[in-house]
DNA sequence: CGCACTATTGATGTATTTCAAGCCAAGTGG
DNA sequence: CCACTTGGCTTGAAATACATCAATAGTGCG
């Protein structure tokens, strides 16, 4: 069940720059395996020193750090197409955790040719930096969410930001998307209580904006959505994808 | 007053990593001009889209995101040695703005030669890299304050970072150093309000583990500081500087 | 059946915000 | 030199958003 990049129906998508036939190759030939995982699988830890250069090629994951005494906060989620792993191969000791939040599809770029590839093929290393750049904006845009959004705005601009990112990627169905995540996970993310997620969540329910439901998000209204929350930022699209 | 890479005071520090004459001389090639702004100049605003890329030289600034509505959140403070606009010279558009504490120099790396960069000399490009890796780190944790800490605790980690990053920086000084932040930049970055930031920073005042006032901190126990914020990363070095 | 996980709801407590006011030092224009 | 403003810091009181505690219910699963 090996998945080669020449064959990979991931990239063929519209949210990624296409490439040549010559740096699929390049791409091909650095990716060491393809990995699968289920839900709940940590594939990188808090402190592991050899943790590996992934690509997330089906389903969701998560990158989160959490305190001594237990709390958690999730840093932010990843989507198919997003690379993941960049900070801890580069400094040689992971800061964060990531975990599956689906059964999820791996593609493994060993941190070890990281140096190697951008000596070789620079063009590729321009792109893993724009992909760490991007990364962080969405860390960005969750620190303006924790720290300055209200709670039922906070929820809003999480579901507009990851409606976006999901549309781009052409997981929308007549406004719709599998979503992956607990009101735990929403909690988490958020900087809330589970308690006050879930009432926030019934209370925003009621305002038919949106609903989240049986593991469901139906967008509604997403001009009011992205209103509501002040979230006004366009999922960055073609990217590169690696 | 223009500063040559190759006489250039602060990559001598312990904080950098050494470099050869010949990347210096790199460095000094893709380095345009020597900035000097005065304090609270912007000299990255948000949707801008000819930002450049900076290396900060002297001096304090931060990066910040607001709503329309006037909310404004800190991202992270930027010290000597610190890199931005990585995100906003990538993307062709600024998603955070960026502003001097103090007054401050600022080397300008033309975005333009950006990617030539990474074509010729990939070993910087690797460094730009790992620049920006180590920026999404600085967020990830001020994430997690605003996420999952307290208000003292907050204010506590934002302390404990500070502080081992100016000590990197060989800025402190019988355990203190210049803080130039008013306590409205310290709510902006820890999504608290003025007052509620003013109130706490006195209740911390009164239990000496650290002081701040009159725009200097003085830590007495940062083992203290440190345990009570659960902040326990030390400060990424030695560490490119570009 | 019992267990684990998730969602839900009410009651209560607390952390934090908002409102309002006053103080001090530094700068500015008359 | 004074009156006046401005920015930063401080404090008390009231309001509110959010957390915590506690209990229930549905679901899937061994």
């Amino acid at each position: 069940m090996y998945v080669r990049c020449a064959a990979c129906p991931l990239r063929v998508r519209p949210a990624f720059v296409q490439k040549s036939d010559e740096e699929v190759a390049l791409i091909e030939a650095w990716k060491s395996d393809h990995l699968r995982l289920p839900a709940g699988a940590e594939f990188i830890r808090p402190e592991q020193t050899d943790a590996e250069l992934f690509t997330l090629f089906s389903g969701w994951a998560f990158r989160y750090k959490e305190l001594i005494d237990g709390r958690r906060q999730i840093l932010n989620f990843a989507l198919p197409g997003d690379l993941i792993g960049l900070q801890s191969s580069m400094f040689g000791k992971s800061l964060y955790g990531a975990v599956a939040l689906t059964d999820i599809e791996l593609c493994l770029l060993p941190r070890r040719k990281l140096g190697n590839l951008f000596e070789r093929y620079p063009e590729l290393g321009y792109e893993v930096t724009w992909l760490g750049a991007r990364s962080e904006s969405l860390v960005d845009e969750n620190l303006l969410s924790a720290g300055r959004r209200g709670a039922a705005e906070r929820i809003a601009a999480l579901v507009a930001g990851l409606y976006k990112r999901a549309e781009t990627l052409g997981l929308v169905e007549d406004g719709a998307l599998e979503l992956p995540l607990t009101q735990q996970h929403i909690a988490d993310a958020l900087g809330l209580s589970l308690v006050h997620t879930n009432k926030t969540l019934a209370r925003l329910r009621a305002q038919k904006l949106f609903s989240i439901s049986e593991g469901r998000l139906v967008v509604h209204n997403l001009r009011g959505v992205s209103r509501f929350a002040q979230h006004f930022e366009d999922d960055l699209a073609p990217r590169p994808m690696i």
